[in-house]
RNA sequence: GGCCCGGUGGCUCAGUUGGUUAGAGCGCCGCCCUGUCACGGCGGAGGUCGUGGGUUCGAGUCCCAUCCGGGUCGCCA
C-alpha cells in the first residue's frame, strides 16, 4: 500500500548526513537498495542520488507496525524514514561514505512498492545495454550513471558561468529551420500550414550564429541540440548537444585563446584536472603525415614514416606502382613485435583491407639481424637495409607498410596505429592530451560528386597567403579552420568565417554553385552580409563527447539520459512509430508502399 | 548497404568431437536468525536454448534464412 508523504518533509539526502549530525532527528526518503533481516533487527540500505545510508529498525524503537513494514521492504521500494542519526554501535563500514553512522527509525512510510527490477540497480552493471536501455529509467538510477549525469550538469553550468564571465550572451536559435542539402542528411518536419513543405531540424546553429554576429551581439554562446540523420556510432547520436560559440572582430588566435581558458576551467572544475596552457598545435598536414589522422591520439608514438624515397627504385611493384600513381609508401614501426605470429599479422592485413588497403607489406628484424619479410625477394639487400634504416628499425621490430594513394595510406596506417596501440596496451588511459589541429585544407575533392567540396563548410575563410591558388590549384588552399582534439577524439571544431562578399562569391563558384543556387539556399545570410558584417569566427564542441572523455565512458550513450540505439530508434519509447491516418491527412502526406510490394503488384 | 562479434531461467555466464531428465552464481519465493553491510542457515520455484526451416536415429551444439543488440567501413559539409 502506497502511503502519502503528507506532513513529512525530507530534511537531508542520504549521504549528506555525517558524524556531525549524530543526535539529530532527520527525515530521509529514497529507494531501498537492500534489506537485511536478522530476525529481531532489520537493516535497510537507503539510496538516493547522493549515496547510501543505513537505516536500522528495531521494534522497541519504531513499534510493531513499522517493524512489519520494514519486514516487507524489497529492492526499489520508495520509503520515508523519520529517525535519529546515531553512531554505529556495530562495525563501521569502510566502503560507505556514511559508514560510521546510521539512522535509527522511529517512524516509516512506504511511499511506493516495487516489483522485482529486471536487472540489479547497482554500479558497474554487467547487464547488457539492450536491457538497460529498455528500462532506462531504472538504469539511470545506477550510481555510476548518476555520477556521469551530475558531472554533465556540472560541465554545462561551468561552461555557462565561464562564458558569461567572458561577456558571451546565451541566445537560443530555432529548432525548425530551413533545409540545406549540403552536408549531413537533415531530419525533416512536415508543415501542416504549408502542405508539401518541410522544416529541417538544425545540424548546428551555424548560420544563425553568424547572423547574430551581423546583428552586433559580438559574443554568442549556446548549449544547442543538433540533429543529423546519419548512421550512428559509439560516439555519434542522431541528436546530440553542441556547446556553440561565435565571436566578432577576432581571428584564429583569439578564438583559441578563449577556448583554451574555457577548457582549463572546465577540466579543473569538473574533474580537478590541471591543464597546462597553451595547448599544443599541429597543422593538419603534420597530423596526417605523422599520425595518418586529423584527430591524432598523441598519448603514444608509433608514428608514420614516409619511405617513398627509400623504395623508389626498388623492384617491388606494389611500392613502385603506388608511387607512379602519385601515391606514397609509408610505414609504422611496431617496436618489439618481430615475433608476432603469422596469424596475428594476417589479422592486421585484413584489418587494413577494411580501410581500403589492397594489402599490407611487412618486414620483421630478427634477433640475429636477418629480415623476415613478405617482399624481401623483390628487393636487394641494400634496398632492404636502407628501408629498415629509414624506419629506424632495430632488432626485434616489426615494420608494416602501406602503399597506395595518399589518403588511403593515411587512413590505413592511422587506423592500424590505433588498433595496435590498443592491442599492445600502449595507451595510458589516465592521460589527457589536448591538441589543436590547424590549417585544414579549405576544399576536398569528392570522387562521388566529381567536384571540390568544402571540408568544413562554404563560409570558412581561406588563409590569405593561399588565396592566390584558388583557381590554379584549389586543393592547395588552406583554411582558417581548427579542431580541438582530445585523446584522438574530435572534441570540437570551428573556423574564421568569410565576411567579404567577393571571397564568398568565389567560394560558391569553386564549389560549383551558380549565383542563383547560392541565393536560393543561403540568401538570408548573403543578404545580411550586404548590410555590414563584422569579421567573425567561432567554434562548437560536441558536449556529449567532452563528457564522455572526462568520465571515461566508452560510449556517448553513457552520458546521454535517453539515447537512441544503432538504428536510431529508442528501445524504451519505441520511437519512431507510425501515426494516425488523420495526422497524415492533415499534413497531406501519403506513405508510399514498400518497393518490394510495388514489384509484386506489377508482376 | 558491406564486414565482424554476440543472443541459453529475471541478471551474468558454462555447456566438451551433436547423444540420456540443459548446469552454476546472483536474484526471486517460503521458513529461521537482534548488528548485518557480497549477512548467514534450511527448503523451493523458474529456462527447451532469439525465431523459422533443414541435415540427422538424435541438435543449445552442424547448415540456410530471418529477427534483435553491439563494433566498424561507407556515410557524418
Amino acid at each position: 500500500m502506497a502511503e502519502s508523504m503528507k506532513g513529512w518533509q525530507r530534511s537531508h539526502r542520504c549521504a549528506e548526513l555525517a558524524t556531525g549530525n549524530v543526535g539529530e532527528k532527520v527525515t530521509v526518503m529514497g529507494w531501498v537498495q537492500k534489506q537485511r533481516n536478522k530476525g529481531g533487527i532489520i537493516f535497510v540500505d537507503l539510496r538516493d542520488r547522493s549515496g547510501i545510508l543505513q537505516i536500522i529498525f528495531e521494534e522497541k524503537d519504531c513499534g510493531a507496525e513499522a517493524f512489519a513494514k520494514a519486514e516487507k521492504m524489497r529492492s526499489e521500494f520508495v520509503i520515508a524514514v523519520v529517525g535519529k542519526v546515531e553512531k554505529r554501535s556495530g562495525a563501521v563500514n569502510e566502503n560507505l561514505a556514511t559508514g560510521e553512522i546510521e539512522v535509527r527509525a522511529a517512524q516509516v512510510r512506504i511511499l511506493s512498492e516495487s516489483e522485482t527490477p529486471p536487472f540489479p540497480v547497482e554500479a558497474d552493471s554487467k547487464t547488457k545495454e539492450e536491457v538497460r536501455l529498455k528500462y532506462r529509467y531504472l538504469d539511470l538510477r545506477r550510481p555510476d550513471i548518476q555520477e556521469k549525469m551530475i558531472l554533465r550538469s556540472k560541465i554545462a553550468s561551468e561552461m555557462r558561468a565561464f562564458m558569461a564571465d567572458e561577456g558571451f550572451l546565451e541566445i537560443e536559435t530555432p529548432i525548425l529551420c530551413k533545409s540545406t542539402p549540403e552536408g549531413a542528411r537533415d531530419y525533416l518536419v512536415p508543415s501542416r500550414v504549408h502542405p508539401g513543405n518541410f522544416y529541417a531540424l538544425p545540424q548546428s546553429p551555424q548560420l544563425y550564429k553568424q547572423l547574430l554576429m551581423c546583428s552586433g551581439y559580438d559574443r554568442y554562446f549556446q548549449i544547442a541540440r543538433c540533429f543529423r540523420d546519419e548512421d550512428l556510432r559509439a560516439d555519434r547520436q542522431p541528436e546530440f548537444t553542441q556547446a556553440d560559440m561565435e565571436l566578432s572582430f577576432v581571428d584564429v588566435d583569439d578564438v583559441i585563446d578563449v577556448n583554451e581558458r574555457l577548457i582549463k576551467h572546465i577540466c579543473k572544475e569538473a574533474i580537478g584536472l590541471d591543464v597546462t596552457l597553451p595547448l599544443p598545435r599541429m597543422t593538419w598536414q603534420e597530423a596526417m603525415d605523422r599520425f595518418g589522422s586529423d584527430k591524432p591520439d598523441t598519448r603514444f608514438g608509433m608514428e608514420l614514416t614516409d619511405v617513398s624515397e627509400a623504395v623508389a627504385g626498388s623492384g617491388f611493384g606494389v611500392f613502385t606502382s603506388a608511387l607512379e600513381n602519385h601515391g606514397s609508401v609509408r610505414g609504422i614501426n611496431v617496436k618489439g613485435q618481430a615475433a608476432m605470429p603469422r596469424k596475428k599479422i594476417d589479422a592486421l592485413v585484413d584489418f587494413a583491407k577494411g580501410y581500403g588497403a589492397k594489402g599490407l607489406a611487412y618486414l620483421s628484424v630478427q634477433e640475429d639481424g636477418t629480415y623476415k619479410s613478405s617482399f624481401a625477394k623483390f628487393m636487394t639487400e641494400e634496398e632492404l637495409d636502407s628501408l629498415v634504416k629509414a624506419m629506424g628499425g632495430e632488432k626485434g621490430d616489426l615494420l608494416l607498410f602501406a602503399a597506395d594513394k595518399k589518403n588511403i595510406v593515411y587512413s590505413v596506417l592511422g587506423a592500424l596505429r590505433l588498433e595496435l596501440g590498443r592491442q599492445l596496451g600502449l595507451i595510458d588511459e589516465s592521460k589527457y592530451h589536448f591538441l589543436w589541429i590547424v590549417e585544414f585544407p579549405l576544399l576536398e575533392w569528392s570522387e562521388e560528386e566529381n567536384r571540390f567540396m568544402a571540408m568544413h563548410h562554404p563560409f570558412t575563410m581561406p588563409m590569405e597567403e593561399d588565396w592566390q591558388y584558388i583557381d590554379s590549384d584549389p586543393g592547395r588552399v588552406r583554411a582558417k579552420a581548427y579542431d580541438i582534439v582530445l585523446n584522438g577524439v574530435e572534441l570540437g571544431g570551428g573556423s574564421v568565417r568569410i565576411h567579404q562578399d567577393d571571397i564568398q562569391e568565389k567560394m560558391f563558384e569553386v564549389l560549383g554553385f551558380t549565383k542563383e543556387q547560392a541565393w536560393e539556399q543561403f540568401g538570408f545570410l548573403l543578404s545580411a552580409f550586404k548590410y555590414g558584417v563584422p569579421p567573425h569566427a567561432g567554434l562548437a564542441y560536441g558536449l556529449d563527447r567532452f563528457v564522455m572523455l572526462l568520465t571515461h565512458a566508452d560510449s556517448i550513450r553513457e552520458v546521454i539520459a535517453f539515447p537512441k540505439i544503432k538504428d536510431a530508434s529508442c528501445l524504451m519509447t519505441e520511437a519512431p512509430g507510425t501515426v494516425d491516418d488523420k495526422q497524415l491527412e492533415e499534413l497531406q502526406i501519403a506513405i508510399a508502399p514498400a518497393p518490394e510490394k510495388v514489384e509484386e503488384e506489377s508482376l
